[in-house]
DNA sequence: AAATTTGCTTCAATTTTTGAAGTAAATTCC
DNA sequence: GGAATTTACTTCAAAAATTGAAGCAAATTT
């Protein structure tokens, strides 16, 4: 296991602070000053950027994953509905408060999702318009399988408790703004 | 202002923890235990998808920006690479470089950006195959007014030096899994 | 100077996203 | 209780984004 690749900042640890004149390599900017040369830190467009970015990576790992585990009919895209349906059984409607989807958009993923038998549909007596979804065998065991394998890369880099933390309030932090962003754009701020 | 709209979390201050068992609400399922009932708190999963969804939601604001600039002949995205470019005057290599984007995609986007005449390209004459390429007039006042935009989201949403650190660490957690997942994909974990 | 590499661009095929329209069930309103 | 409206989706077609292969010209190596 290669220390140097799984671990690239030595120094990360409880004082995770932005280096003021770091040594920028080619893949990390220096977000430490913003075009007008305020001292303000990361700016909302620093933070997208690397969101977008590490998400195309995360994507990769599940793409490669999907594809050691021999899948081919779906995505990493339906994947991550498999993922986010988890151990619930839900509506529609849910599933699409649950991930901020748009409608047609799961509506397609679940198509697919249901072509290869990896979600089961339930009709509810209860509201005949909307089934109830949940995965089915076939997509429990990938759920499990794609777990299984994030678990060795938890553990290549979660380690103390502070990284935890950090985790936390990265988390917390990007909750917040999907919160805020979404009301912005529904409200106008 | 509404503040019941900006700060949706009243007590988002230093002690920043998840809570528990927390008031779940629709939109927000708890992060706080994981399938198979460990005490784990985030996991990998679980901050990939909060990142898709800010990153929906960021996206959603860029566009309505657009809009209300008049802006149609480009999207998000291509706005996304004027941000990106910055002040900079960089090759079509170290743009890649920067967004981790893909080469052909790139390509892309910047053939939109010059029709649109958001961009200017030099031709370099060290290097006759890749030209430099930097924002013109019309596309640095684009993102200025971008950048402006921002301001008052930032305003609305970063206030004490809690705040600042929370952002801080975000970006470098995220920025840290980016090199992970990035390294993984190629080195294999 | 031939061969290889670099730094892109183009193209075609897929995949993903979006928005409008449609449908059937549930609810509300006379 | 029946018409009108709303809800909860689905379908469809079009647009946008992404990918991978192929191509090309300049630069570099051999």
């Amino acid at each position: 296991m290669n220390h140097r690749i799984l671990y690239p900042f030595a120094d990360f640890g409880d004082a995770m602070v932005v280096q003021p004149e770091g040594d920028t390599t080619r893949n990390t900017p220096d977000p430490g000053r913003d075009q007008d040369g305020d001292r303000s830190l990361i700016t909302y467009f620093e933070l997208a950027r690397v969101m977008e970015r590490a998400s195309r990576r995360f994507s990769g790992l599940l793409r490669t994953e999907l594809t050691k585990l021999g899948v081919d009919d779906i995505g990493s895209a339906q994947a991550m509905v498999l993922l986010v349906i988890g151990e619930a059984e839900l509506s529609v409607g849910e599933l699409l408060d649950r991930g901020h989807y748009v409608g047609s958009n799961i509506s397609y993923y679940l198509k697919q999702l249901a072509d290869g038998d990896y979600i089961d549909r339930i009709a509810s007596q209860r509201d005949k318009r909307s089934a109830r979804i949940r995965l089915s065998e076939k997509g429990r065991q990938l759920c499990t399988a794609l777990r299984e394998a994030a678990k060795s890369y938890e553990r290549a880099l979660s380690h103390g408790e502070q990284d935890r933390r950090n985790l936390e309030t990265a988390f917390q932090t990007l909750h917040r703004l999907e919160l805020v962003w979404g009301n912005a754009a529904r409200y106008g701020i």
